[in-house]
RNA sequence: UCCUCGGUAGCUCAAUCGGCAGAGCGGGUGGCUGUUAACCACUAGGUUCCAGGUUCGAGUCCUGGCCGAGGAGCCA
């Protein structure tokens, strides 16, 4: 007969079938005349069991032979049993081993940070590694679909650039044939343009920077998404990055609950999440802050503690805005009549997950840009480009970029943000 | 880059005042008719990160180095 391979996450609706299941053992244990593997497949894991009165059933020899993460394909009959973690297992009929792996080295008891990150390529197939990446999938069809719902088009941004975006001294620096060319830290000077050409656009990829942060939310290489509309204000922008936020939550509490309860996740803090998050000007920041007994002073930027502080203030995601103009970007808009602060805004996750969302309106008119660029001392000719945008039917415009990396930590109350990509890049870590 | 802590069996750790190198897990062997990180018995397994120094004697003390972890600044 012809065995119909399937995956553990549809075996439940096989009850009473024979099937395949191809995998790798996960665990085992023995008692007398049963056997019970464990398998993954990397949809799930599933029971199956060897049965005998006989003491030297062929199979049994097979089962004792196999050792953790052993490549195998299975064959029998799929039953539904209580006693089964999911409620139902495989009865073996046959057995095929398609590798014996020899002294896996990431056992069911704990380990060292540093050893696991060493076996980074095998600690992907651990339980709560494997949920926190099904989040993530998740979390990026999610973003994809609430822009794709909404009218924005795809702009995929280059990665090999010619200048920097924000300071020239977190730049990955790259030969470029002759010249010299830099890893991408944002696509978002590209979607400016892009957005006077299609309207509304996002663009979602891979960004590099040689920070030298060695911090539990810092990535040397990350994923950003970034929308950029055109004709929009602080406020439009706002009102976007709070609806794809709640976007997210509702497809990962929806889609992903089973990953969650791996993770041992708490949902109700994401569940009462609602619009609209608080939002609080950078100066009534500063006062709240003082309050609470934090030593900040106007015209510096927020650190961990402060972050952790306002996240102890609210219960929800937080967005502040109107930044001192010195501490941001040259392409900051100020705000009308108060031209030291700018139309910007960082949303602060809850639960002292901190920054997920920094955007804001930028600048549109020509001559201030021109004035900015001069003040930050950035080459002209490198932005000719830019400043052409601002010549052609200018409008104010703004955008935001949410960090898929620090999202994902935040949704799955995961402490440090390596855990939040398959292989993280590192300050002192590029293997494997 | 700065501050703090650490490096002992494949892994996680212990080793009192400087005095015989130890346990659990994992591996191996055997047992057990429903296990849930199964359990029980037995068993193999060591360049104590590296180089030098002090000492009758160093895993332990001193000097230098290497590697890692936690935190800070910067940021999404």
């Amino acid at each position: 007969m012809r065995w119909k391979w399937v995956y553990i996450e549809d075996v439940s609706r096989h009850a009473g079938e024979d099937v395949e299941v191809r995998g790798w053992l996960f665990n085992k244990r023995s008692s007398g005349k049963i056997r019970f593997l464990l398998i993954r497949d990397g949809t799930g894991v599933l029971q199956a069991t060897i049965f005998s009165p006989e003491k030297c059933h062929p199979l049994f020899a097979q089962f004792d032979a196999l050792t953790q993460e052993s490549s195998l394909i299975v064959r029998g009959r799929v039953r539904q049993d209580k006693r089964a973690p999911g409620g139902y297992e495989l009865e073996i009929a046959d057995m095929e081993t398609v590798q014996i792996a020899r002294d896996y080295p990431i056992s069911p008891k704990e380990h060292s940070t540093a050893f696991l990150m060493e076996h980074r390529h095998l600690w992907l197939r651990s339980r709560k590694q494997h949920a926190v990446l099904q989040v993530r999938a998740e979390l990026i069809r999610a973003i994809r679909d609430f822009f794709d719902g909404r009218g924005f088009r795809l702009m995929d941004t280059p990665i090999l650039t010619p200048s920097a975006c924000e300071g020239t001294t977190t730049l990955f620096e790259t030969q470029y044939f002759d010249q010299k060319a830099f890893l991408s830290q944002s696509g978002q000077l590209y979607n400016e343009a892009t957005a006077m050409a299609f309207g509304k656009v996002y663009c979602f990829g891979p960004t590099f920077r040689a920070e030298k942060s060695k911090t539990r939310r810092h990535l040397i290489e990350f994923w950003m998404v970034e929308p950029e509309v055109a004709f929009a204000s602080l406020e439009d922008i706002i009102e976007l990055a709070e609806d794809l936020v709640l976007f997210i939550l509702g497809r990962v509490l929806s889609r992903r609950r089973q990953e969650l309860d791996i993770l041992e996740r708490d949902t109700k803090p994401l569940e009462r999440i609602k619009k609209p998050f608080p939002r609080i000007t950078y100066d009534e920041a500063v006062q709240l802050l003082k309050q609470k007994g934090s030593a900040i002073t106007w015209g510096n930027d927020f650190g961990a503690p402060e972050e952790t502080m306002m996240s102890e203030i609210f219960d929800l995601p937080v967005c502040v805005t109107h930044f001192p103009a010195a501490i941001k970007a040259f392409y900051m808009q100020p705000a009308p009549e108060r031209p030291d602060v700018v139309l910007g805004v960082d949303m602060l996750a809850s639960e002292g997950f901190g920054e997920i969302i920094g955007g804001g309106q930028r600048i549109h008119d020509l001559g201030l840009l021109e004035k900015r660029l001069k003040e930050h001392n950035l080459p002209r000719q490198a932005y000719e480009w830019y400043i052409d945008l601002r010549q052609y039917g200018s409008v104010p415009h703004a955008g935001f970029g949410l960090g898929v990396e620090r999202t994902l930590a935040w949704l799955c109350r995961i402490k440090h943000i390596r855990e939040t990509i398959p292989f993280p890049r590192l300050l002192y870590r590029i293997y494997p």
